[in-house]
DNA sequence: ATCGGCTCGCGCAA
DNA sequence: TGCGCGAAGCCGAT
């Protein structure tokens, strides 16, 4: 049963007869996924067939063309999940404001569901087609283990404004989830799957073939990185995830993303797991405290991805020090190359570029120096914000710009020593990568372009 | 190696 | 109204 807090009515419409379908956008998985349960649920109690939509746009926000083909590896094994389970997964191409309202009209279909996104261009596709269908347009969040909507109404300043409200809801939702079963109802179309499957291959065909060094795409992936985190990493997560040199970290950031995971199950086996609570902790602390308030930041302001969204201090502070001499200036082809003179900027921009990620700590470092050196903090925002949504796997997401915006904006920080081109903004420096980590090695750990 | 100061504003206690 | 405290820090003093 799908529980009311993740539910919003995005559109009205009559009740009626007719097939239920369920537009997948951002949680592009079978298993563990609310919205697919909860169409599933009302469909059976329709007796009514059920289809499962995407609709892929082609060139989303610059993406990488190896973004896209990790997301169609994923989906493909999506569609064959859902085909076993008799249902279809629907391949449309375009613009979803046009192409979804289209492909409901033609198929009768009396109630669609849909997934909870907080950035702009989705909540106005969504707007869109709940004005189009005429029928009921339920959003459902399963992206979050706290329905984002339901953890808080507002903005949250800080993390520690939101934690205490994530402590508190978390336990009820640290539970197990409905799985798909075999649909009874047969979709009319008996191909469509079928020749969906077929142009999703033929899609993925176009696209440069998946590189060893971006690892594999999909929920099964998914589960066995799960699962060797679980052996391998959570234990010494605390101590090992801020140094760029080994495997601290999950590597599941762009299995959340595309939501080839569910944040929940990650977070239902972890707090199970047969590690020191510190470890528990640590990791709940980025899964859950720190993401979903990625996703409450970009919900509730709308400058998520601009000056205008940073807190007035910083705003303020930012502005008394446009004039300031800003001794390396790069422009954007030399970033993008790696060519500046600090080697561990350059080291990450490549791990970014070859590897499609980069370590946690280093998005930060890498972030505040194309402050450092760019004209402006507007420039910078739109360079950090272009090139992250470009290379990173995990880019495009709430994650990024909130991430961003903390870097260069102190959303979500405090203010710090007044200093040149950062004003009161929390400054980073090489010798302080250097007390915390081999940074040597880490540059040499990562291959230079050809 | 460790420590305090720097600096802003939220949210809670009073 | 006062007060404690906060994502990853820097820097100089000890």
């Amino acid at each position: 049963m799908v529980e009311s807090e993740r539910l919003k009515v995005l559109g009205k419409g009559p009740r009626r007869e007719g097939p239920v379908a369920y537009w997948m956008s951002r949680d592009q998985r079978v298993d563990d996924n609310w919205s697919l349960a909860a169409a599933q649920e009302m469909a059976l109690a329709r007796k009514a067939p059920l289809a499962v939509l995407f609709c892929l746009v082609p060139a989303y926000k610059g993406a990488s063309r190896e973004s896209f083909a990790f997301m169609l590896g994923g989906l493909i094994e999506t569609a064959r999940e859902l085909a076993r389970r008799k249902i279809p997964l629907v391949f449309l191409r375009g613009d979803p404001a046009v192409e979804i309202p289209r492909w409901v009209g033609e198929g009768a279909v009396s109630v669609l569901f849909c997934d909870f996104d907080p950035l702009r261009e989705k909540k106005r596709w969504q707007e869109a087609v709940a004005s189009k269908i005429g029928i009921p347009l339920f959003e459902i969040d399963g992206h979050n283990v706290v329905p984002c909507r339901f953890a808080s109404p507002k903005q949250e300043y800080a993390a520690y404004t939101f934690r205490p409200k994530m402590k508190r809801l978390l336990p009820r939702f640290l539970k197990e989830i409905p799985s798909v079963e075999r649909h009874p109802f047969r979709w009319p179309d008996e191909k469509e799957g079928e020749r969906s499957l077929k142009v999703l291959a033929e899609s993925l065909a176009l696209l440069p073939a998946p590189q060893a060094a971006l690892g594999p795409p999909g929920a099964l992936a998914a589960r066995s990185r799960l699962a060797r985190f679980l052996d391998e990493g959570l234990a010494r997560y605390d101590e090992r995830r801020n140094d760029p040199n080994g495997e601290g970290q999950s590597g599941l950031s762009p299995y959340l993303h595309f939501g080839q995971i569910s944040a929940q199950r990650v977070a239902f086996e972890v707090s199970r797991a047969d590690v020191a609570d510190e470890a528990k902790e640590a990791f709940l602390e980025e899964l859950v405290v720190r993401r979903e308030l990625a996703d409450n930041f970009c919900l509730h302001n709308d400058a998520y991805d601009r000056f205008e969204g940073f807190p007035d201090w910083a705003r303020k502070t930012l502005d008394d020090h446009r004039g300031d001499e800003r001794p390396f200036l790069y422009d954007l082809p030399a970033l993008e190359a790696a060519r500046t003179g600090d080697p561990l900027w350059n080291a990450a921009q490549r791990q970014m570029v070859l590897r499609g990620r980069m370590q946690g700590w280093l998005r930060m470092y890498w972030a505040k120096k194309i402050l450092e050196w760019s004209p402006s903090p507007e420039e910078a925002l739109e360079r950090a914000v272009g090139l992250n949504d470009r290379y990173e796997l995990d880019g495009r997401d709430p994650n990024g710009y909130a991430g961003i915006a903390w870097s260069l904006g102190g959303v979500h920080d405090r203010a710090w020593p007044e200093r040149p081109v950062f004003g009161k903004v929390r400054y980073m420096n090489l010798a302080g990568a250097r007390r915390k980590f081999d940074v040597d090695a880490f540059c040499r750990s990562i291959p230079p372009f050809e």
